[in-house]
DNA sequence: CTGAAAGCGCTTACAG
DNA sequence: CTGAAAGCGCTTACAG
């Protein structure tokens, strides 16, 4: 039962026998009171389940406890996890969330989107992209309070940027099919145009340099889909390269590379060991069994790291690359 | 630049020379006010760009424009997209949403969530579930504002509750199977004790009746996975039973399905018509092009309904079941 | 139709 | 250490 809806500062303040003032300070702990009345005052809020009333708080302290959150395609496969992380990170800290899913390019709707987030004071303000393959416009300076970018490269360099990192996924990759024993890894991938392959394989070359390795043939870039894998390896197998291992710019391009072994009786990870990015879980898991070993790139941590940056006391300029994890499975 | 920072609405009284409370009418749109008055007003709030201070307007008001949102396995992978339908609707209503991710089964921290939501004076609670498969106890009565469940199953039938059809998932598929002229329908699907299993099988016998039509075979029970839809694919050809088309109880089965009639030489559609549930992303579409015909739940969309629901001036309570659409690919 | 005044429930200098 | 008072910027009866 919410008896207590009306229970006001006042009203402790008066069973106290203090001022309200008092009664403020003895809550919100100021530190020329008192023990004892301090005590007293705790005890009856304590009692009477007094819960002071955030409205009237807000409009007080200017601080609206809510951070508005601007989106491009929030439904997007890879940006959902992002906002969703970022939501309920901001619920922890008891902060709400005033979500617009904009554009960030048409300028028209920005313009509408901001002046209703400034209308609601918010206190700070995610901007969450869709990865990296897109440059957002910088909305800072139409705010007075912090603006960190998620998932979004911005234009202006003194912005706070989450983004994950690309490049450590392909170092954490390769690294990890150095130390199961690959001598002959090969890289399959998406596009040529995307910035996010690019990094990838610029981790993987890193990583295969500092174990003194090369990479087996030439990197094969296409598309993002699970076709394209298996084209890519039958190629790959056909053309007489020998491998021993499989670096994958995606789990689809991953689960190809899986079906071509199997149909050629090679065996996973015995013959080829395989890794692919994402950890997808529609693709990778079937009814909670792994079929291939992967990079997770932290998405929804990232949604979570921006979403605390956004009210840290000391923010950092520039880019802050959240680390990707490996998670193991039978293929390798 | 944030240059109306400090507008206020008595700044706009004085240029206007009307008193405060006449420019709140003016621009609130009482009744009792002069046509000249408010255009004069509303002239001025216009030229000033003058955004009313949210703070003060909810503070006088008693209203927060925050919903708060209670949510069980926010990430799961079917909450996701209920989740982030809710907070973009409510974005669009210009309503933050203070989100908290508890398990409404434990006591201990609902109490500490509704506690705090209260506190936060919010002006509905959004209560977001996993499915059909938990109850969710019902926390109406903890508060005095409206409430409403998403993807929840409440044990208090008063409440208001939106759930997704799914036996009307199960007449879509089988009703498209029929039109386009299957006559010998099997079904393969997952557990025996999924609510949504029985649910889907009950639509599809209702429609299978409507057409005057017996189900191929029986009914096979199994788990949500592809290896599980290849195998009772299998076993059910080689048992004989005559089918024309199968109606999968999710998209994990029917690309099992897919793959056992690839493996047969059965050609799909034209030998055998195949229909998943659930429009997973990442399993019925590589890179953009679709593997199979789906029923999709709409899940997003069931976030949205459920949310403006929230603050809808009219709520009727039980259950409201959200349509499901018919999503065509290349197996049927 | 218009405006003076009270009220929403806190916080925070400031005087005592 | 404590309390009276002003202030945050609106809305809303109510008197005129």
């Amino acid at each position: 039962m919410p008896s207590n809806r009306s229970v006001r500062l006042s009203d402790i303040a008066a069973i106290a026998g203090v001022s309200i003032s008092t009664a403020s300070k003895a809550l919100n702990g100021g530190d020329r009171i008192s023990a004892e009345t301090r005590a007293r005052v705790r005890e009856v809020a304590e009692r009477l389940d007094f819960q002071p009333n955030a409205l009237a708080r807000s409009f007080a302290l200017g601080r609206s406890r809510t951070i508005g959150i601007l989106t491009y395609r929030a439904t997007s496969t890879f940006a959902g996890p992002v906002l969703i992380g970022a939501v309920l990170q901001l619920g922890e800290l008891q902060q709400a969330s005033l979500v617009f899913d904009e554009d960030l390019l048409v300028p028209r709707q920005m313009t509408k989107s901001i002046r209703a987030l400034q209308a609601r004071r918010i206190d700070g303000l995610l901007v969450v992209g869709d990865g990296h393959e897109r440059v957002s416009h910088s909305v800072t300076h139409h705010f007075g309070v912090p603006v960190t970018y998620a998932f979004a490269a911005s234009d202006h360099p003194e912005d706070v940027v989450y983004l994950p990192d690309n490049e450590g996924a392909g170092r954490l990759a390769t690294r990890h099919l150095v130390e199961v024993g690959a001598t002959r890894i090969a890289h399959i991938t998406g596009s040529r145009d995307s910035i996010a392959a690019r990094l990838r394989e610029r981790g993987m070359r890193a990583e295969l340099e500092a174990a003194g390795l090369k990479q087996a043939g030439e990197t094969r870039h296409g598309s993002w889909s699970h076709d394209w894998g298996a084209a890519a390896m039958s190629e790959m197998l056909d053309s007489g390269v020998e491998i021993d291992a499989v670096f994958c710019g995606n789990d689809h391009i991953g689960l190809g590379v899986l079906e071509v072994c199997a149909v050629r009786g090679l065996r996973v990870p015995g013959d080829i060991a395989v890794v692919g990015v994402d950890n997808w879980e529609g693709v990778v898991l079937d009814q909670g069994i792994r079929r291939l070993t992967t990079v997770d790139l932290e998405l929804q941590r990232l949604g979570r790291l921006a979403a605390a940056d956004v009210l840290a006391p000391e923010r950092a300029p520039g880019e802050h690359l959240v680390a990707p994890t490996l998670v193991l499975g039978p293929s390798s």
